[in-house]
DNA sequence: CTCCCGATAT
DNA sequence: ATATCAGGAG
């Protein structure tokens, strides 16, 4: 198929799941774009039900990257428990905010390279943070972008860096940031990894992956 | 490719 | 009891 028409079909699935989640924010809760950081770190691995519970009490307690390295590791780690892999984590807050009081005047960089080069910021969470806290065109590739890039026939490929350039070509910039909100929100809640309920998906029709034998567990 | 790890669905 | 969810670093 011609790159023309790629285009135009991914634009066709993407405008239908823009009428369908008219929301577009994360669905990880913050207020600045340290405290995103902050909850996108946590985020790996992790579900963003989970995070909101923990930076709900954690976000009183640290206010500033000054707040979380005047505690010890230890401390830290306790308060991010239940997120899961906790020590990295706690170790990378740390270095991220010792980072950012050493190199950024205590401020979150808005530059995409400049966010990866923070402990425990990768693709995803760099593009969170540049996409939503500061609105600059990114793409987060997530576990949900990766499978439902595949379903939907934009690429054959698992590599999170290759979908996310690949996403990008496909679509005007103006789509980027709202795109794996989209995709996201689908595979959450409709396009499940386990059992895609394609019964109720609103773009079924456009997916080459579409099946309709999917998901008819409990109803006899 | 392996390690890091708890919560929840089955 | 076990599978599955969910990214980044070395």
């Amino acid at each position: 198929m011609a790159e023309k028409q790629e285009k135009a079909f991914a634009k066709k699935v993407f405008d239908k799941l823009a009428t369908v989640y008219p929301e577009v924010h994360p669905a990880l809760e913050y207020t600045t774009a340290f405290q995103l950081l902050i909850a996108t770190i946590l985020s790996a691995q992790c579900t963003d039900a989970r995070v909101n519970i923990v930076t709900e009490t954690l976000f009183k307690k640290y206010k500033k990257p000054q707040d979380y390295i005047s505690v010890a590791q230890e401390e830290l780690e306790k308060d991010i428990f239940s997120t899961g892999f906790y020590r990295m984590k706690a170790k990378n807050i740390q270095g991220c905010c010792k980072s950012l009081i050493e190199n950024y005047n205590g401020k979150v960089p808005k530059d995409f390279d400049e966010l990866v080069k923070l402990p425990g910021v990768g693709r995803k969470t760099a593009s969170v943070v540049a996409g939503n806290a500061f609105g600059i065109p990114a793409i987060a590739v997530d576990t949900h972008v990766i499978r439902l890039s595949n379903l939907l026939g934009f690429i054959d490929s698992k590599d999170q860096t290759k979908i996310e350039f690949r996403l990008k070509e496909l679509l005007p910039e103006s789509y980027w940031v709202n795109s794996s909100h989209w995709l996201a929100t689908h595979g959450r809640e409709v396009c499940f990894a386990r059992h895609p309920q394609c019964h109720e998906c609103v773009i079924a029709k456009l997916c080459p992956s579409f099946n309709p034998q999917s998901n008819m567990k409990g109803k006899k």
